[in-house]
DNA sequence: AGTGAAACCTTAATGGC
DNA sequence: GCCATTAAGGTTTCACT
């Protein structure tokens, strides 16, 4: 993993359709050289995947949320996994520290979707309370990386 | 902007590299047809790009945390976006409802970075103070759509 | 209008240097 | 890591529904 490594990354992340050619144009490499080095990448990890950027309001989805978690004590991270796991407006979810145990982020197709998300999830036996902040407009788009 | 293209949609946010012969595949569409597709969808701005999804770890972005901005009343979204789209750490910002006016997410190479960063955003003349939450385990990693 | 089939052209993928 | 060859996918055109 060197400067080139992260070059090409760097280069993959602006655009995954771009031909090997054009990333050792900008990297300074051949083609083949590329792929090998692309290869590596996802062979070891460090490149998950390829996917496609998608604007959520073309598909409907015009609001989000962030949801922090309040639960007992003896809650688990792998219980709270499996609660929303199967939830496809939660987009992401993780444990934290502070007062909160753990912060979801949610897309929904409007605020009463979202509401009814957050009744889904604060049915979960172990859930104590939640707290959400609607988001009003988006200053930096979560990018990749 | 049909069930086909929702049905494409979700096979490139699968993988981005796939050929429109597999997709077609999927859907059940010829390779033209769905090249077609791909390339409205691009075109209305449905899809806004292809990339790399990154495994953080391995570029040695270890920590991620949550930070909650609270600021001055006459302060303007566009401040905020201003002060923050310079710093690579932030990887996503958006005003909110409730106490916080904005929410940020970090990603930084351990805990002593995410201070740093946090102590130049609180550096900010309109930022009246911050609530930070260092996330511990993720359960759901960020998903594009 | 949108689709399916075929021709053409570009790019990816391999082996050798 | 670079160069050349072979195979595969992308792109365009045309006929059809």
């Amino acid at each position: 993993m060197d400067e080139l490594d992260r070059a090409i990354i760097g280069a993959l992340v602006e655009d995954a359709r771009s031909t090997y050619a054009e990333i050792g144009g900008q990297v300074g490499l051949s083609a083949p050289a590329v792929k090998r080095r692309v290869d590596r990448l996802v062979q070891t990890g460090a490149i998950t995947g390829f996917t496609a950027r998608v604007e959520p309001s073309a598909l409907g989805w015009t609001t989000e949320a962030y949801v922090e978690l309040f639960c007992q004590g003896k809650t688990s991270p792998s219980a709270i996994a499996l609660a929303v796991a199967g939830l496809p407006e939660v987009v992401s979810a993780c444990t934290v520290t502070g007062e909160a145990d753990a912060l979801l982020h949610i897309r929904a197709t409007d605020v009463r979707h979202v509401e009814q998300v957050i009744e889904r999830i604060a049915a979960e036996p172990f859930v104590v309370r939640t707290k959400s902040a609607i988001v009003l407009t988006r200053l930096i788009t979560p990018r990749p990386a």
